[in-house]
RNA sequence: GGGAGUUUAGCUCAGCUGGUUCAGAGCAUCUGCCUUACAAGCAGAGGGUCGGCGGUUCGAUCCCGUCAACUCCCACCA
């Protein structure tokens, strides 16, 4: 069949998808062999794949395909997350524009538009994960509210309960007023914002209002007595729940206010004056107003000195009735309406700049209150310190290492308690259910937990207790993933689990490194009393060219599809791998897929080159032994390389060092070496062992780049029926012969000076040459003459004993090339470069016998080093003479 | 406020624990080529005092200190 011009990815993709899943050889059953399992980190069904998944897949199916290529039963578990709120806001979203409210169609019509919901775009992320070519086992894709999954998030929480590490209790949480729920502190994202700050009067109960001082006052301390006191705040909105003023006990400022009470503005409300350590006396005014139900410090206080709780807030972020004024107003219009109320009445002094830290919901993007509430809560410590001993005892590794183990650490030493109630609909229901008089029992069944209450109120009737409404964070289900994607929860001990458990490598951006990292290895040392997995890669985020994060919101995020469209699946893949260390950001650019795209043409037309040599014939002496030799050491060499990168997940090191292997190495370098000449035919052993090369390439490469080394391994050859390369079992590593690898070397370094010097004497590589060679080594230039006559278009070679005159000449390493042509020369050139040259030798020369010279050298350096040294010495020293000399001869 | 990381050619980055096979790659640039696998290509070239300053060492891009710039994570000063 005649091959088309260039490679054409489209076709050829569907052609091996298709292939490769009717043969089923992604599919995985425990066998005798060694597992490698990797489970993937599931996308949320929220929406499309983005470049980070690309980047994530990417590298998972080039550990996975590698492994399954050298001899590891290889399973890659597909799947999908729930995500609770990203996913019911999103679905929420979707009923309003179709003009449908949550609340009016009730929880169980909602569900099933939620599954809608997941079924598409789970159905879109599948397809994405196929296209890119990712080799996953597509019978055990997995979805965490799966059935079974389910279930076993259901038995983890009782089970979590009854140990005493999970609880229920009121507690200042963070609420995201947009979705209507509780937040854990890792859902909330810290940005720097420009606020005001805002310095208003509170007046002292019971003070002469007549006497007045200047607004200064405030600040000087030898004032003692004032009828009002200015505190500092970003939020005047919050006023109205204020419940005392504090200062610091030893601000003398204020020392007057002891046993006062002060007026709250706006809704003059008597609270009194606290004295407190926590109040610092430089910052503001140095007095503080005090709002137990909406600030955590404020909320610690109050617990300290017994205040008052008001709750001026709805959950929607509106002004409660308990805030008086204001009320149905959203918090920032309140605020507003504060200012001016407050500005009316005389009581704002000033306001000022000021950069602000302030919390937002990372799925909503929803400014988050902090606000006091009922929730569900694990007991973290206990989990951690198995977690904390997994990872510093180097039973899981982290890489890279040194930059996320200490994050890593730090976080499970001083990790809080977990909220994982969410007031949605969209997860796991809680399995609590209480009783009319407010008791409550947690249990898998309602009739188990119906049983436990009966104990108690022997007259209960199970109709009369209800379930809890809320259900849990969608991480308290993705943190059994390694597990129950094998029904490990769910039926402990069965063969999956025993087989796959624990996973080899887990692949994910360090951004959830605490969301779902940690926890895995949490939940993996509870209940499988192993760690989850034995690696975790982390990828770095991917960022466009200019360096920001991608985002539909900047319209920089390409649509993976469209680029797979425009450049095929190995072309993208090729594009995210060439520059992604371990770790590091990413600057993803479509022109890095032109790369790869021109890679896989290169790659194909060397297959064309290949399958053009159809005349073929037997020869007892083969000519091109050199080149062969050379390859094969080549060869060789570059996979052990290979072997030692995968170790260290340096992953694009090793695409790189693949990639100059066969660009470089074997079309460059190897491919002209043995090329016959035009309508010649080519030796039947040189042409096996080419394509041998060559299928041995396609392998290397497999795991990068699948669809194209696939294609290509097929159109060298006829192969039998199951001969594809994707399940190709890996070769031995052969020896690499140190000698002809120099030699080599040798050879490329006269060809590139003998063309360096064509082009600038304008010798055109059409005109023939003759070549006179002065060289101590004869046999081995004799060893690679007919390549080197052909690489440079000698129509002869031959060995001179001194210069030739009137010829263009250069150097290398020891020995002396005198070129012979009818051209006329123009000497100017070469001898200029002869003189940059010595130049450079002899400035080399003096600082090695500098260094030869120095006696502290020569006693402390290791002999070895010395002994190059005087090698270097020797070898510089020659290169001098022979460079004097051919400019001599010019 | 605490911690981590980065700083190498015009751009994006390698450089595996100190010695010119460590100053590299890709892209970009320049020169010459439509050579019968490949112009999405071939052949060649130019380009960096390895952020600044000190120190350790016979010797530092690589180790230590310090300063500067940038990035990220964590943290309850209104």
């Amino acid at each position: 069949m005649e091959l088309s011009k260039n490679f054409e990815p489209g076709a050829i993709e569907e052609k091996w998808t298709a292939h490769w899943k009717s043969k089923r050889y992604f599919n995985s059953t425990p066998d005798d062999g060694k597992a490698f399992t990797v489970v993937i980190p599931p996308p949320n069904v929220t929406g499309v794949l983005h470049m980070g998944h690309t980047l994530n897949e990417t590298v998972q199916d080039i550990l996975v395909r590698k492994a399954r290529m050298s001899g590891f039963n290889a399973c890659w578990v597909p799947g999908s997350d729930h995500a609770s709120i990203a996913t019911e806001a999103k679905v929420v979203q979707m009923l309003k524009e179709k003009g449908i409210d949550k609340n009016k169609i009730g929880r169980e019509e909602f569900l099933k538009y939620a599954f809608e919901w997941k079924e598409k775009y789970g159905g879109i992320i599948y397809n994405q994960i196929e296209r890119l070519g990712c080799s996953v086992d597509w019978d055990r894709v997995s979805f965490t509210m799966d059935d079974h999954y389910y279930k076993a998030v259901i038995k983890v929480f009782v089970d979590l309960y009854n140990k005493g590490l999970i609880y229920r209790g009121a507690r200042m949480i963070n609420w995201d007023p947009a979705a209507k729920t509780a937040l854990s502190d890792e859902e909330v994202e810290y940005k720097e914002l420009q606020g005001k700050l805002y310095y208003v009067k509170y007046l002292v109960e019971d003070s002469e209002s007549g006497v007045q001082s200047s607004e200064s006052g405030t600040h000087n301390s030898e004032l003692k007595t004032q009828n009002y006191v200015t505190i500092a705040t970003q939020r005047p909105e919050t006023i109205m729940g204020d419940t005392a003023l504090a200062v610091n006990p030893a601000d003398e400022r204020y020392a007057f206010l002891k046993g006062k009470k002060v007026i709250v503005p706006l809704v003059n409300r008597v609270v009194p004056v606290i004295f407190d350590e926590y109040v610092d006396k430089e910052f503001g005014t140095g007095a503080l107003k005090i709002t137990p139900a909406h600030d955590i410090n404020d909320y610690n206080l109050g617990l300290k000195h017994n205040l008052e709780t008001i709750d001026t807030l709805n959950a929607d972020g509106t002004m409660s009735e308990a805030a008086q004024v204001f009320v149905g107003l959203d918090r920032f219009e309140a605020r507003k309406k504060a200012i001016e109320k407050l500005k009316a009445d005389g009581q704002l002094i000033k306001e000022e700049d000021y950069t602000t830290r302030l919390g937002f919901s990372q799925r909503t993007n929803a400014v988050v209150e902090p606000r006091i509430s009922t929730q569900w809560f694990v007991k973290m410590k206990p989990l951690a310190e198995k977690a904390l001993h997994a990872v510093l005892s180097g039973d899981v590794k982290i890489h890279p290492e040194e930059r996320f183990l200490a994050t890593y650490k730090y976080w499970l030493e001083n990790v809080k308690d977990w909220c994982i109630s969410r007031q949605l609909w969209w997860g796991q229901r809680i399995p609590a259910w209480y009783a009319p008089d407010g008791t409550f029992a947690v249990a898998d069944t309602q009739k188990d937990a119906f049983d436990q209450l009966k104990i108690k109120n022997e007259k209960l009737k199970i109709e009369e207790i209800t379930q809890d409404e809320d259900v849990l964070d969608t991480w308290f289900s993705s943190w059994l993933w390694p597990i129950e994607v094998f029904n490990g929860i769910t039926q402990p001990n069965n063969k999956d689990i025993n087989y796959y458990y624990p996973t080899s490598v887990l692949v994910t951006g360090q951004d959830i490194i605490f969301f779902w990292v940690a926890r895995m290895i949490m939940a993996g040392m509870e209940y499988m009393n192993k760690k989850p997995f034995s690696d975790v890669y982390f990828t770095g985020m991917v960022r466009d060219k200019q360096g920001r994060k991608m985002s539909k919101s900047l319209g920089n995020s390409p649509d993976l599809l469209d680029l797979i469209d425009r450049f095929g699946a190995d072309a993208v893949r090729f594009g995210i791998m060439i520059s992604s260390p371990a770790g590091n950001d990413l600057l993803f650019d479509d022109s890095s897929c032109d790369q790869g795209r021109n890679f896989n043409n290169k790659l194909w037309n060397a297959l064309k080159l290949v399958r053009s040599w159809e005349s073929r014939v037997q020869s007892s002496e083969s000519k091109e032994d050199f080149a062969i030799k050379w390859f094969e050491s080549r060869l060789n060499e570059v996979r052990s390389e290979i072997e030692t990168l995968y170790k260290d997940f340096r992953l694009s090191e090793a695409l790189k060092t693949i990639y100059s292997l066969i660009w470089d190495d074997f079309c460059s370098w190897y491919l002209e070496w043995v090329k016959p000449g035009f309508e010649q035919p080519i030796e039947k052993e040189v042409y096996e062992k080419t394509v041998y090369f060559f299928e041995e390439l396609m392998q290397l490469l497999h795991p990068f780049m699948p669809f194209v080394t696939e294609e290509i391994y097929h159109e060298l050859k006829e192969r039998k029926e199951v001969d594809d390369l994707t399940i190709k079992q890996e070769s031995k590593i052969g020896s690499q012969k140190s000698g002809i690898l120099k030699q080599a070397n040798l050879l490329k370094q006269v060809i590139t000076a003998l063309r360096d010097i064509r082009v600038k004497n304008q010798l055109k590589q059409k005109e023939e040459i003759k070549l006179h060679i002065q060289t101590a080594e004869q046999s081995t230039y004799n060893s690679f003459k007919t390549i080197l006559g052909k690489q440079v278009n000698a129509s002869q070679i031959n060995f001179v004993n001194e210069a030739v005159n009137g010829s263009i000449n250069t150097v290398v390493q020891k020995d002396k090339f005198f070129i012979e042509t009818e051209n006329e020369l123009d000497t100017t050139a070469q001898k200029e470069q002869l003189i940059k040259d010595l130049e450079y030798q002899k400035g080399f020369l003096l600082s090695v016998e500098k260094k030869l010279s120095n006696e502290r050298f020569v006693q402390n350096a290791k002999p070895e080093v010395v002994e190059v040294e005087k090698k270097k010495k020797a070898d510089a020293e020659a290169k001098i003479k022979a460079i004097e000399e051919s400019l001599q001869s010019l």
